[in-house]
DNA sequence: CGGGCTATGTTAGGGGCGCTAACATCAAAT
DNA sequence: ATTTGATGTTAGCGCCCCTAACATAGCCCG
């Protein structure tokens, strides 16, 4: 029973933290087969439950999805922080280390990766996956101001701050279609890509 | 009866092309309540039919949706190439209007572009979408080369044809997302975007 | 220590949807 | 004209989303 208590919030009551459990469990299967062919149904039984206990948790099966994509931007964006810190603020090293923590993140986990901007991209209004997006994209600012020498962001910082986030995305959505290929059909390493691509956007 | 004979192939049997309708019917469910919303079911209300009409048409759900990408990454091919076929062949002009239709298909159907790479991307083997996409990644090699002066595709135009087609698949994605706005909110010209990143690219 | 209170789980069931089987109808071929 | 095959219909099975009603376990307060 010691073992069981050392989890820190788990067996809190019935089952556990269940709400935890059936995000992954909506994470793993949507990597499995595809968002189209999850179901709540499906996540109940790997998490070993019934199939109303979701209910409890989420108020519908979009819901459960939309917690599994924002627990998925929320574990990018602090890997991708964890990369850049490795290296001193605004260098080269540090920016291109988070653009690669995000591309590899999508390689990691593709499905979830582009249900998440299914979702942020659909959603009318503000919402707590916009939200992390943004910060992400605020950090990345800071980083070519920083790079820059300039002590706050401009026009400039931001426009080059576009086109590096553009070219990160773009390589994100060819790497997980698996269209990251040389013509011979060897594979390219997109971390050379974002050095080299990254190094001539900056100092253009 | 004379009006309705001058539609090509419609009212050739019981309803007309119901295949074809069934495309246009899950594309505009698609795009008015997203793919996760889409059922057959509704399909066949809009086009007015049982619900057991579609299976004379297509195997499963997962088919009529496969059905839809193909159609719609056919016609983005046709508006690519009728738009570059309007400037001079391996024209700076060309390149662009090639790569701004693309953008201007992500915005003007977004589900329907983000379901085309979601399902090219997941199918294992080849299938008539990656075919087409192929298509589409050889037209703009292609004008690369001529661009470049030379005869036939090799290393230094298909690197430089991969940069192209990043930073336009990933200005779709941010189009389309609402992530092109400057930090004060006015929007981005992703026209200007094109053609100011293209001839950088290019001219590198 | 004991009795509500609330949070979290269960079973049962309504309604909708994917898909199939069996039957109906129309166009074309013989 | 009959046959044939393509394309439609109705009826129905099984699965799934979600809710209602009930059960149970920890928590608060006497």
């Amino acid at each position: 029973m010691a073992a069981k208590a050392a989890v820190s919030r788990k067996d809190a009551y019935h089952h556990g933290d269940l709400r935890a459990q059936l995000i992954r469990a909506t994470q793993a299967l949507i990597e499995e087969r595809g968002p189209e062919k999850f179901s709540v149904a499906d996540a109940c039984r790997l998490a070993g439950v019934s199939t109303a206990a979701p209910y409890r948790h989420f108020d519908t099966k979009q819901d459960m999805l939309e917690a599994a994509a924002l627990d998925g931007i929320r574990r990018k964006y602090q890997r991708m922080c964890a990369a850049a810190a490795q290296h001193p603020p605004g260098s080269m090293e540090g920016l291109s280390a988070f653009g690669i923590a995000y591309v590899e993140f999508a390689i990691a986990e593709p499905e979830l990766f582009r249900m998440i901007f299914s979702i942020a991209g659909r959603e009318d209004c503000a919402n707590p996956i916009s939200d992390t997006g943004e910060m992400i994209y605020a950090a990345c600012i800071d980083s070519v101001t920083r790079y820059m020498g300039k002590s706050e962001p401009d026009d400039e910082s931001s426009m080059i701050s576009l086109s590096l986030w553009t070219v990160v995305h773009g390589l994100s959505f060819l790497a997980i279609d698996g269209k990251l290929k040389h013509p011979d059909g060897s594979p390219v390493d997109f971390r050379e890509v974002i050095r080299s691509t990254g190094g001539r956007i900056l100092r253009q």
